[in-house]
DNA sequence: GCAAAAGTGTTGAGATTACACCCATGC
DNA sequence: GCATGGGTGTAATCTCAACACTTTTGC
């Protein structure tokens, strides 16, 4: 199988919230001098294909997701970095709210799992180095964009919005500067609604956006 | 020229401050679907290759520049971008000081040339994108990182340091400010010596370290 | 002596942090 | 009635921006 250039790949590194956790979907791959170990989805870049575009077809196909937050993270290529081949590694990071998603088993995959971020197994692949760029990435990106959009449903609790910062930055935030500063981003509207649970009712918001945009929040 | 699978190129912007310019070296194409066009420097990676290595063999090969300042920027993947074939371009950017390099002609290209990066011509590809990327990018890191010591020399003044902020981030900063923020991240030491010119002599100053670092500076 | 860049502190405004108590509900 | 998360304001601190005059040199 040795070619005389570098294959292209497109690589994804899927988070979400799922029980109050940080996870990331990884694959088990059935073939090849990883076969048994766990990786991110990905698969070959056809010609004429973009790389997005890869992307978002390699994520529906091996696990049935679309429509979901998608960012082009780092490219890797390091000629090591897979035994069979040189396979140059485009990594997207994406995000995507937690909601019961059918992840579709695939063929080429023995199962799909989410699995906690904080206690990734040894990963096929470079993907470790991966998955920590695409966390050092998601940090960066909730001071000063407003994707976490793409981890919430249409509605939410500002305490369940404060709770998803906590458990990425692994920090905990004051209350009450917490939400001065995220209303005053204007970034969200109150709805005229409640969210009633075992305690006092919180006011549910949502974005009054729902597209990346660059904004101070943090 | 269709191929079955995309190929894989590298592109580097290289940014130099010239005569209080900033500049880029522009190639210009002597064959190709673009001849006659101006573009970044840049040719496929082969098998077996790193990509940064790849990139810097490209510009020693091409242009006789080495041992600057080199990182990922993004990669552009469009399968119209080339209407030759789909090539998937990994771009980098570059950091060099200015001093009067010995930029050696190339058999591939017809002329090299450092042009100002506020007035670039209609570029090959889709590389006025990349030059649009890389700008921002070194805006973005000017503020956060040191690595503005590879548009240096080992010694310069202060008012030199704050010439090469003013010219990127395009708007005049105050003297005062300046020179507290960067005395006070402890980047630089004072040398015994002073550059005399015109005027009042000023003191030299170096980086305490010449590799680039995450510092607050602006 | 004059033009030009080097050098140097202080003040006010705004932003950021720290912090404690009452409220509404389910059980 | 009690446990639990929701909701709210202020004071102290720190950070950042604005600002002007003196010094040293070459010509």
């Amino acid at each position: 199988m040795k070619t005389v250039f570098p294959r292209v790949a497109v690589d994804v590194v899927i988070f979400t919230i799922d029980a109050g956790v940080l996870k990331a979907l990884l694959v088990e791959l059935k073939e090849g001098p990883f076969a048994g170990q766990w990786a991110f989805p990905g698969g070959l870049v056809g010609v004429g294909e973009g790389l997005e575009e890869a992307a978002r077809r390699e994520l529906f196909e091996k696990t049935g997701l679309r429509d979901l937050y998608l960012e082009q993270l780092y490219t890797f290529g390091e000629p090591g970095r897979d035994p069979h081949a040189h396979v140059v590694s485009v990594a997207y990071f994406a995000l995507l709210p937690h909601k019961g998603h059918g992840t579709a088993a695939h063929p080429k995959y023995a199962r799909l799992e989410w699995r906690a971020v904080a206690d990734l197994p040894s990963l096929a692949y470079d993907h470790n180095t991966v998955a920590r760029y695409a966390l050092e990435r998601l940090r960066a990106k909730l001071a000063y964009t407003n994707i976490v959009y793409s981890l919430l449903p249409g509605e939410f609790t500002l305490g369940e919005l404060q709770e998803i910062y906590e458990l990425i930055l692994g920090q905990r935030l004051d209350r009450r500067n917490f939400r001065k500063k995220l209303l005053g981003t204007g970034l969200l509207k109150a709805l005229p609604r409640l969210r009633r649970g075992a305690h006092r009712p919180a006011t549910l918001y949502a974005f009054t956006q729902r597209r990346p945009m660059n904004v101070a929040i943090l």
